[in-house]
DNA sequence: GCTAGTCTCTGTATCGATACAGACTGGATC
DNA sequence: GATCCAGTCTGTATCGATACAGAGACTAGC
């Protein structure tokens, strides 16, 4: 048997309330007593408070959770998501707080479960794909939370942290079609979810199933509509996951007709890597001359010539966990739309004449 | 007000128990009766039980602590720690159970604060500088954890997954003696705690804060006490932080002397990249001919040709959240050594003839 | 018709603390 | 000598749920 609160409370012959303030509020006793009782505390090898029961009679927790889609590993694995992390996990340190990474399971009726049982003070919404259910729990449960994708039924209140997709995924591909191409595929993860790897008929960019994905497509067609090219002139293609391996197999197989794309913008930086990596292998040696531009520019795209957006990960993730630990006093300060610059590198150039 | 429990059982007529059977063991009440509650539930707005009161009535949380020393930014710039929190993350998804980062703050007391108050279900301790306060806080609150760095006091009960550091740093070091270095610099972070970046005076290995240290500074001298070069002959350097920029910091004019060391060990492979930028940045152009070597074989090393040790970085975690979670009946298969390999690439080379 | 056994559901005790109002001291103030 | 106040400490109510023993109702079996 533990001791508790109360065995030190005996021990030293005081009330409970006292050996609570003992911890809680050293203001609340004499130097001496708080000494004493810390040493029977000592001695009775009591461990300090139960976090939970404080907790529950707190009726806070001190720390704050972070949501992320499908597993929990892709957290560690995107390095965008890493400096991400970072950054919230910066913040939360300066403020004293922990940080619960909640794995979601693959069905609703569970992922549901787990954010409602997390027990945090607020979230940090990374990028849970179509979101809503996942915010409708964090509401329900009347915690505050910042997302980072921006939501077209965002309430006035809601804090938000992140850039504004469609404009800058229209700058990279204004400098894709900029270069004169005309022939050109898209590739996000997820696009539809549970869709296999390759090309995918979609109506419209509505029906891309992740905000994120949809602010990005939109912009790389709308540089393209200003070309004249329309939305079903564009091949759509879909990535399985946010990995290298992904985004080879969704481009297998694309580069071998007369009529294959000469550019290829993916949604972010992983898929384009990934893409390099199938150019790279492609039998016959010699890299086809297909232009590639990711997004988000982590630290590998500079090492491979990428052709990316740049957008700030550390700062988004410490913004979003600032913007939970200290809400601003005004509505509006709790939406930051943070910059973004096109990089441009060797991975992109001007169509080969054939 | 928030719904409570009771309120849902108050709108449907039944008790508390019923309802809270309808959320946590559905084959206690009938199926017609657990969706009239759960209808009730979600038209009041009752996001389900809370988290916090329910982990106090069970006794468990659903989480489990990672432990690291210093910023916990740290843990999300060391890729060898990235790597490793990919494995505890996979494990604990698999688990459905959640990760909770517990950063510690600078000042021992409030450390052992911040340890008391978290709330989980044992730990993960990745590398605490002198870690034994907090294994005694662990343990006073009754808690399971799994220790990465081997310990000289461990209990015949106490789970660990680690390397023979000692081992394996002897392998790389005597690899560079065996290509003819005798004046050779050992690097690593925080030797002494506090102390600046630079050489330092250790009487023995003993003298270096943290286990894992020991364990690879050791077998660095092992190897070279083979080959008749003695402790005192070694120069040891600090790194105040495990950064490329530090171990950069740490070798500043090491190289200038006639005596220069021809070869720096360092502890991990981020030390070792920071010693090559040092070395490439030099004035005069050419990179001087200093043998590096690294510990961990973090991807970026590869890329840097860097010769290293190798560890199964994502492995060492997963193993770590398993024995936390599935405690094997054995108290021996608690004890987990995995394998380590020398890997050779281009950063050594003989001693250059003067 | 009676005993058993299975399904449902209820009531009470409990998890381990903190909040808050108030009681008691002893000294300063007028 | 009465009043006030600051400094300490106590007692009770409460945070929001789950465990567990047991009470009724109902079906089976003999």
């Amino acid at each position: 048997m533990k001791p508790t609160l109360q065995a030190v409370a005996d021990a030293v012959g005081v009330s409970r309330s006292t050996v609570s303030n003992a911890y809680s509020r050293p203001d609340q006793l004499s130097a001496t007593l708080r000494e004493q009782i810390l040493d029977a505390a000592r001695q009775l090898g009591y461990p300090g408070p139960n976090p939970t029961a404080r907790s529950l009679r707190r009726g806070f927790v001190g720390s704050i959770g972070v949501l992320f889609t499908s597993h929990l590993s892709y957290a560690f694995t995107d390095p965008f998501a890493v400096r991400f992390l970072a950054g919230v996990g910066g913040a939360a340190e300066r403020h004293g707080t922990s940080m619960l990474l909640v794995p979601l399971p693959p069905a609703v009726t569970d992922a549901r479960r787990a954010v409602e049982n997390a027990a945090v003070d607020g979230f940090c919404v990374y990028c849970v794909a179509d979101e809503e259910w996942a915010l409708d729990v964090i509401r329900a449960r009347g915690l505050p939370f910042v997302s980072t994708a921006a939501r077209d039924d965002a309430g006035p209140d809601e804090r938000f942290v992140g850039i504004d997709e469609r404009a800058a995924a229209r700058g990279v591909a204004a400098h894709v079609a900029g270069l004169g191409h005309r022939r050109v595929a898209l590739l996000a993860d997820s696009v539809v979810p549970g869709a296999p790897a390759g090309p995918l008929r979609l109506s419209g960019v509505h029906e891309a199933g992740h905000p994120t994905t949809r602010g990005r497509l939109a912009g790389f067609a709308d540089a393209f509509a200003e070309v004249g090219v329309e939305w079903a002139e564009l091949t759509v293609l879909n990535a399985p996951g946010n990995s290298r391996p992904a985004a080879a197999a969704a481009v297998a197989g694309l580069f071998d007709g007369p009529t294959a794309p000469t550019a290829v913008l993916a949604a972010s930086d992983v898929l384009a890597l990934g893409v390099l990596d199938a150019l790279a292998q492609r039998p016959g040696g010699t890299r086809p001359p297909v232009s590639v531009t990711g997004f988000d520019d982590v630290p590998e795209a500079a090492a491979a010539g990428l052709t990316t957006v740049r957008q700030p990960a550390e700062e988004k993730g410490r913004i979003a966990a600032e913007l939970l630990l200290d809400p601003p006093a005004d509505a509006a300060a709790g939406h930051v739309l943070l910059p973004t610059a096109l990089v441009v590198r060797d991975s992109t150039g001007p169509v080969p004449r054939s």
